[in-house]
DNA sequence: ACATCAATTAGAGAAATAGCTAATTGTCGA
DNA sequence: TCGACAATTAGCTATTTCTCTAATTGATGT
């Protein structure tokens, strides 16, 4: 979980991540979007890969990333909770 | 709000937060619990202050710490919210 | 004024991060 | 098999981040 607040710490794989939320896309489609070049986001959806944020499925040449919402959830949701934030969840345990 | 979540990047930090859920502490009984020197710590205090999530106030020779829940609850839900999670807030505009 | 205590700033080093270009891997179609 | 295309890995640099010890600032009490 530490891992998924680090990849959110980059405001570029935050957009990423929003830029997903609208359904797959694959690497190029979303490369396209940034301003940096493609090794350069690759090496972001790597972070995002590795954070379980995200999922690939190959497609031909491309490689779609699907958005994985229950990460997010659960990491946000989760330390959102602990300061009784967001449902009424009232506390939650673990780090 | 991209200091927000530079700044819940690091656990310690995550921490911290937790420990003031329960009320305002001062530097040094928040630095008690860490096992990182008291600088380091003032560092992280720095990090949390300017990204508005802690305030400060002086008390006598100690420097007492708030939480700010409302920038914690802005980042959290309203980055959640763009993904339709958390309350059913529909979208939310602002990066 | 001075000693003391709380906390920060200064200065430095190691490790991680974000970015680039060039080279490589893997897949498809002819 | 070969050429073209999608994406990643390799190799490198610059910047930022986390950590430390030593020195400084600021407030209190005598």
């Amino acid at each position: 979980m530490s891992d998924v607040f680090k990849a959110l710490a980059d405001p570029t794989r935050r957009q990423v991540l929003e830029r997903l939320k609208s359904g797959p896309k694959s690497a190029g489609e979303l490369a396209q979007d940034f301003p940096v070049s493609k090794p350069t986001m690759s090496a972001h959806f790597a972070v995002l890969r590795e954070a379980g944020l995200v999922t690939t499925e190959r497609q031909g040449k491309s490689l779609i990333y699907h958005l994985n919402v229950s990460v997010l959830e659960e990491a946000l949701l989760g330390f959102a909770g602990l300061f009784g934030l967001g449902s009424d969840t009232p506390k939650g345990g673990s780090q």
